[in-house]
DNA sequence: AGTGTTTATCGTCAGGCAGACGACTATGAT
DNA sequence: ATCATAGTCGTCTGCCTGACGATAAACACT
């Protein structure tokens, strides 16, 4: 059967971002307001269009390093400079999910230090950070009184995902590491666990735990008491990605 | 900004799918053999084009009944009929992974127990079983003598990730009984395992640790003596996906 | 200077689970 | 009858975790 380019429908094809963030003991995305039809004046998860010569992680760097400025890392290179963490996540495709015309989007996942304001083309009012329940909610009022409104399209269910993704994943992975600046405490680290997984740790067993897995932390030999208290012994993530055993989350 | 058509490349958008069985104590895929250039002759993942009108599930459940006859499941409902398991694997958009245009493929993994011979359009040599080890090693000879050329496309790449994912969820869900038939036996269940992970585990450590996990087993009261030996005991597939604490998979 | 507060860090102890492995049971094959 | 094969039940030991006590080192008060 010889090759026939009406046997095939065109598809746009986008990639969407979860860009997750600790923020005050809060685990935080970053959403954009639509500038226009459909669900103009809604939050959305950042995102856009794959360009021909692009490859998918390729438009998903682009599009993070354009609302955040951050870079991504290569996954498969040690965690060393300061670019956040960038995986894909999954693809959504229903014929529905924008009425204009059929658009397949791949999400991908980004993890990030907590970032100063987002800058999205100079408009402040137009990129926030935001906790992901208020994000998730349905109806209600976010912090500011604002009417929280459903996210666009189907991003409240990406953003489900994401988050479900970023919970398991710190599980078995040193992925928490990528909420934190380059150097940090295990107290920081261990409020990462807890934002993300809006649970209480216990200091004693999580510094006994982080500490005693080969390869999770590496001690820089500095100290700080940013955090107030006594002072702190600072490290770097180490180069173990998975560990084992893992982190083990509380029952419900 | 007005919606503008001509902002964005068209894409073909197909979905591939990654069905693994165990035969034989081996971990196998279903290869189908490519008629058409490129790639004409060699092995290749089943796939196709998603339709205009299609969610990416529904064309790969469609895809997975054409090559095989099997019914999906969905994956919501619990695992009560012989359906396959399917989930979304990832999806590869390379721009030069098509060279005949730009295709962009989300790729699925199916978990299957055995099976007839495949039915490929009727003709039996265009479909088969085959163990990954053989499909994924580079250059040698197959098991009848065949040369053993690199899959189609990517599809190595797309074969050796769904194996890895087959590989770490069944660690931790009961997903290894979807290579199993209805009623199967704890060694049964075993030898998946140890197929699928490529080891061999203790018989008695493994015993107690499915039957003593709440969910995984029911058993039916029935026996069977199908293996040889002393009859074993029947079960079923419980209720549980997820099993906490998970199997262990034995180091390296 | 002393007291309280906060955070970090070290220790102890009991319970649970996994790996190693012995022992016994119930089939079919020779 | 004996053997080979597979299944099932126990035991023991070591490791890890959760629960918590205790100490250390900073800062903010008074």
């Amino acid at each position: 059967m010889p090759y026939d380019p009406s046997a095939f429908p065109p598809f746009a094809v986008t990639v969407d971002l979860v860009v997750l963030t600790v923020r005050r003991h809060a685990l935080c995305a970053l959403a954009v307001r639509r500038g226009e039809a459909p669900f103009q004046g809604r939050w959305a998860l950042p995102g856009g269009f794959v360009r021909a010569d692009e490859d998918l992680s390729q438009a998903a760097a682009r599009e993070l390093a354009e609302e955040t400025g951050l870079r991504a890392h290569d996954p498969d290179s040690p965690a060393q400079d300061n670019g956040a963490h960038l995986e894909q996540l999954a693809t959504y495709g229903d014929p529905k999910r924008d009425p204009r015309m059929r658009v397949v989007s791949v999400a991908h996942l980004a993890l990030a230090p907590d970032l100063p304001a987002p800058r999205a083309g100079g408009d402040a009012n137009s990129a926030r950070w935001a906790p992901v329940e208020e994000l998730l909610q349905q109806g209600g009022y976010g912090r500011d009184g604002e009417q929280a409104a459903p996210l666009a399209f189907d991003h409240a269910q990406i953003l489900s995902d994401g988050v479900e993704r970023a919970r398991s994943k710190i599980e078995y992975s040193s992925l928490a590491t990528a909420f934190c600046p380059t150097e940090f405490t295990v107290g920081e680290l261990r409020r990462v666990y807890e934002a993300v997984w809006g649970v209480a740790l216990d200091p004693r067993n999580f510094h006994r735990k982080v500490t005693g897995t080969p390869g999770f932390l590496v001690p820089t030999g500095g100290t700080t008491t940013r955090q107030g208290g006594r002072p702190a012994q600072l490290f770097r993530a180490g180069g173990a990605t998975l560990l084992n055993p893992p982190m083990l989350r509380p029952e419900v």
